[in-house]
DNA sequence: GCAAGGTC
């Protein structure tokens, strides 16, 4: 019956050329496969005879290049100036065939005319899907016989043999509802992209010198609903960094040598941040420093190799090891592709499907001059090292994982990029089918007067997949041998301080993860938006691949910050996702989902629009403003308080900042960031002749104050003559009780914005005006007396008849208990009995309302460099083991005689008890 | 001169 069936035309259609040539290949069985031009010469078309389902085709395959169509506004609202930009939310949008595409379109029109079927071989992804419907409006526009009956999606989800045959025989219809989804989404972000940014590049752009920008005239300041949270992920962190209020702890070490070694104990309570507390417990250790062994643990560890490796995990990790931008490496990648070595890099999947021949990909490499042993081990069953890949949970049901396709050995023709970036191909390929790592870990507990330490030590027994993977290591590290019960002396038990540090500005794998995490951008499309920062000029990369905002991208959040809008977090994007979720499942119509977008973010853009002022007064912060009168009345003479001393090159000026509250700020600004707040309730501010007498360097000029009466104690007098150099108690205790007029508004996330103290102070650093110090306000200052900064309120509870309270962190009962030291001894105290939780407080101080503080937020922790807060036991003494047998070392190892306090140095006492210290 | 998404 088949045979007497008339052969028709169908024509094949792939979203690109190396697919049309790959399915044309498989469905051909690569026999009778002919290859013509078309009028694009990227997009060749091939032709086969093959039989669907009984029916004779003579089938025709070619392709596009992804998107056929582009949106754009109708020709009279496309001049910047050709209309309000509250207009674009409305005005009408067209899709067309841009110029640079007409070719395919005309091959699409001359082939589609003589079919009978069109079949469409898109990604099976939304946009995809759009592609689809792109290329249907085409051939339908030259070929009126094509209905829903001859046009047939193929759905398939690899280029392999049996799922491109299934596909074929399992047509079906295209998916209306995905390319909708696509249709909003691209309108959605050319309506928003195209207002804010001609309304943002045209109320700024003349107004302010940005000489951040190299091409003044040609400078745009764009906003994207992409571009613009990855710039706020950025300007985010670089907040986190500058609140950051640095915080000293404490922490006991202890370390063991013996004939097999040395041991590194680390205090299992980490780190405490009251120092009294962690003197007391240090004290009692280095009283009873017998160390008992209470446990000793042996068990084997797995490293695993990583998940097969997809597009972000490529630029992720070829940043992290050759420091290549996500960009350059996705040039790299897509040429190597192109030349065959390595398979499709664009692609969100990490696992493997079984019917890759993971087998034929190794033994392609076993060649290789440098890796090619390695493959072969890989292949030998008496080896061993053969594992299947582990599945990272992603697929986008298009292409497999990123890995080696042909042996590459380099030539003149490559570049050093294009060597390492396969290398990092072949060996996270060969590192995915290899045993994990294999060492046996031992770890060590210990107990010093009640405190536990621990050590570990791990011996590596089998390299396996870190043999080839050379990016990765696993330390090994030997501990000497220990048994439960063994009683020893430690060789060292130090207290140790260091300071908190802030997090470290985002790396490009990070922001790339922020992005992924928050569903910014495609797998295709993060390396762009990142490029796309550094070319607006709102962001800087260093050599080490972390980023900064520049002054432009700092002060442009900072302006959608102060309006009150997160048009800078990914909030917006992540919700938009989720309306065309819905669209795509065809819960919600298009129509709807764009009304309702567009009405909100229509609304949000009349509302910046209202408060434009605020972006304006941000942007002065940062810029110079054009054509501002020369005469400088602002900064004159008569204002000049002081010369700056951090950068001792500009003076110090008195101004009032965008809130109308006073400052004295470096005139340095903004390569100099020195400022010095002012009391809140100041309410005029006059710089005088007056000199200071005592504070230098000078001359300090007082300032005339007159204060608002009702915003300072009584007391105080409203007029004042004052001085910022540092010797003015007024200034400094109305500082202490009314604030200062700085920006108080916490921007960082994180705990340490929790302070309450953080302060981003327009960009300037604060210096505090009782110790001259930068980094924190007076009310903050160390140097001062205060005693409530760390008050909690304890609750007292009465159980079985002991007595406890609850722990600060966990909130278990801490009992009563004594404490048997030279200096406290009788003394009660809590101390939560959780190894893990910090809290300690003595008993009579929990009627004070003060105890220690909770673990406190840092990632990096700093040996203490202070060598008056640093002790240790003497070393070499063998007589060592009671109090007043140890001898204490500085930091640099040099011996202390004696005890003394770390406060005033006193041999009489330990700091607890110091008279001179403050509590 | 604007977005983001395909891909060459």
């Amino acid at each position: 019956m088949s045979g007497a069936r008339r052969q028709i035309n169908v024509l094949n259609v792939a979203e690109k050329p190396s697919v049309a040539r790959s399915v044309a290949t498989i469905l051909s069985r690569n026999q009778g496969m002919r290859m013509r031009e078309g009028r694009s010469p990227y997009n060749k078309i091939f032709e086969f005879e093959y039989t669907i389902q009984g029916q004779p085709c003579h089938m025709i395959f070619t392709s596009v290049t992804g998107h056929l169509m582009e949106l754009d506004f109708d020709d009279r609202f496309r001049k910047w100036h050709s209309c309000d930009p509250a207009q674009l939310f409305h005005a009408p949008v067209c899709k067309f065939v841009p110029e640079d595409k007409k070719n395919i379109k005309r091959t699409l029109e001359d082939e589609s005319r003589r079919c009978q079927w069109l079949i469409l071989w898109l990604d099976c992804d939304r946009e995809g899907e759009n592609i689809a419907f792109e290329v249907i409006e085409v051939c339908k526009g030259v070929n009126h016989h094509l209905d829903t009956r001859s046009i047939k999606r193929a759905r398939f989800s690899a280029l392999i043999d049996r799922e491109i045959h299934r596909a074929m025989q399992n047509l079906e219809g295209p998916n209306k509802h995905f390319a909708d989804a696509v249709d909003a989404r691209q309108e959605i972000d050319l309506r928003i992209g195209a207002s804010f940014t001609r309304f943002q590049t045209m109320l700024l752009k003349d107004k302010f010198v940005i000489d951040s920008a190299a091409e003044e005239r040609n400078l745009v300041l764009s906003y994207g609903p992409c571009q613009f949270p990855t710039l706020g992920f950025i300007v985010e962190r670089y907040w986190e960094i500058q609140s950051h209020e640095p915080e000293e702890f404490w922490t006991i070490n202890c370390s063991h040598k013996s004939d097999e070694g040395i041991a590194t104990f680390n205090w299992m309570r980490g780190r405490l941040f009251d120092y009294t507390s962690a003197v007391i417990i240090y004290e009692m250790c280095v009283q009873e420093p017998n160390a008992t062994v209470r446990k000793v643990q042996q068990q084997e560890k797995l490293k695993y190799p990583p998940y097969p490796l997809n597009t972000i995990e490529l630029e992720k990790r070829a940043s992290r090891y050759f420091r290549m931008s996500s960009e350059h490496t996705m040039k790299v990648a897509e040429e190597l592709y192109q030349a065959g070595f390595i398979s499709y890099p664009r692609t969100e999947t990490d696992s493997f499907s079984s019917e890759t021949d993971l087998q034929r990909i190794v033994q392609e490499q076993q060649g290789h001059p440098t890796w090619g042993l390695y493959a072969q081990q890989l292949l030998d069953p008496d080896a061993g090292l053969w594992r299947n890949p582990g599945n990272g949970g992603h697929d986008d049901k298009a292409h497999p994982p990123i890995h080696p396709t042909n042996l590459f050995t380099g030539g003149d023709r490559w570049s050093n990029d294009h060597c390492r970036l396969y290398e990092l191909v072949v060996r996270h390929f060969l590192a995915c089918v290899s045993k994990p790592a294999v060492g046996a870990e031992t770890i060590v507990e210990i107990d010093i007067a009640g405190e536990l330490f621990s050590a570990s030590g791990r011996v590596i027994l089998a390299r396996n997949y870190l043999d080839v993977y050379r990016f990765e290591s696993w330390g090994g590290s030997m501990i000497p041998t220990y048994e439960f019960g063994q009683q020893f002396i430690p060789t060292t038990l130090t207290l140790d301080s260091g300071v908190t540090r802030p997090p470290s500005l985002l790396t490009e794998a990070d922001l790339l993860s922020c992005m992924d995490k928050a569903g910014i951008g495609t797998d295709a499309t993060m390396h762009d938006h990142i490029k796309k920062l550094l070319d607006r000029c709102y962001a800087t990369k260093d050599l080490h691949t972390c980023f900064s905002p520049t002054n432009l991208g700092e002060a442009l959040v900072m302006g959608y910050d102060d309006i009150g809008y997160e048009l800078w977090k990914p909030n917006l994007r992540s919700k938009m996702e989720s309306d065309l979720r819905e669209v795509s499942y065809g819960y919600k119509g298009k129509e709807v989902v764009l009304a309702t977008c567009l009405e909100e973010t229509k609304a949000c853009f009349l509302d910046v629009r209202l408060n434009k002022v605020k972006l304006m007064e941000v942007m002065t912060i940062f810029f110079e403003r054009v054509n501002r009168s020369t005469g400088d009345d602002q900064h004159g003479a008569g204002e000049v308080v002081r010369q700056c001393g951090q950068c001792q090159e500009s003076d110090m000026v008195l101004k009032r900042n965008r809130d109308g509250n006073f400052m004295v700020g470096c005139l340095g600004y903004p390569q100099c960031r020195n400022a010095i707040w002012l009391p809140g309730p100041v309410l005029e501010a006059t710089v005088t002749t007056n000199i200071c007498n005592s504070c230098t360097p000078g001359p300090v000029h007082l300032i005339q104050f007159k204060f608002r009466q009702l915003g300072i104690p009584p007391g105080f007098s409203a007029n004042h003559l004052g001085c910022i150099g540092g010797c003015d108690e007024i200034l400094r205790q109305l500082i202490e009780i009314c604030g200062t007029g700085s920006r108080t508004q916490v921007r960082a996330r994180g705990p340490t914005a929790s302070s309450g103290n953080v302060r981003q102070n327009n960009g300037r650093e604060v210096t505090c005006i009782y110790c001259q110090q930068t980094g924190h306000t007076s009310s903050d200052c160390p140097s001062k007396v205060s005693g409530s900064r760390n008050a909690r309120s304890r609750v007292m509870n009465q159980e079985n008849g002991e007595t406890t309270i609850p722990c600060s962190s966990c909130r278990t009962p801490c009992a009563l208990r004594t404490a048997n030291t030279a200096n406290n001894r009788g003394r009660k105290f809590y101390s939560c009995p959780s190894q893990e939780c910090n809290f300690f407080v003595w008993e009579d101080n929990v009627n004070n309302n003060s105890g220690t503080r909770g673990p406190s937020y840092a990632n990096t922790s700093n040996s203490a460099s202070n060598p008056s807060r640093r002790v240790g036991r003497g070393r070499g003494g063998r007589s060592e083991g009671r109090a007043a047998d140890v001898t204490f070392v500085s930091a640099t190892g040099e011996p202390l005689s004696g005890r003394r306090c770390f406060v005033c140095g006193d041999p009489s006492h330990f700091a607890n008890v110091c008279p001179n210290r403050v509590t």
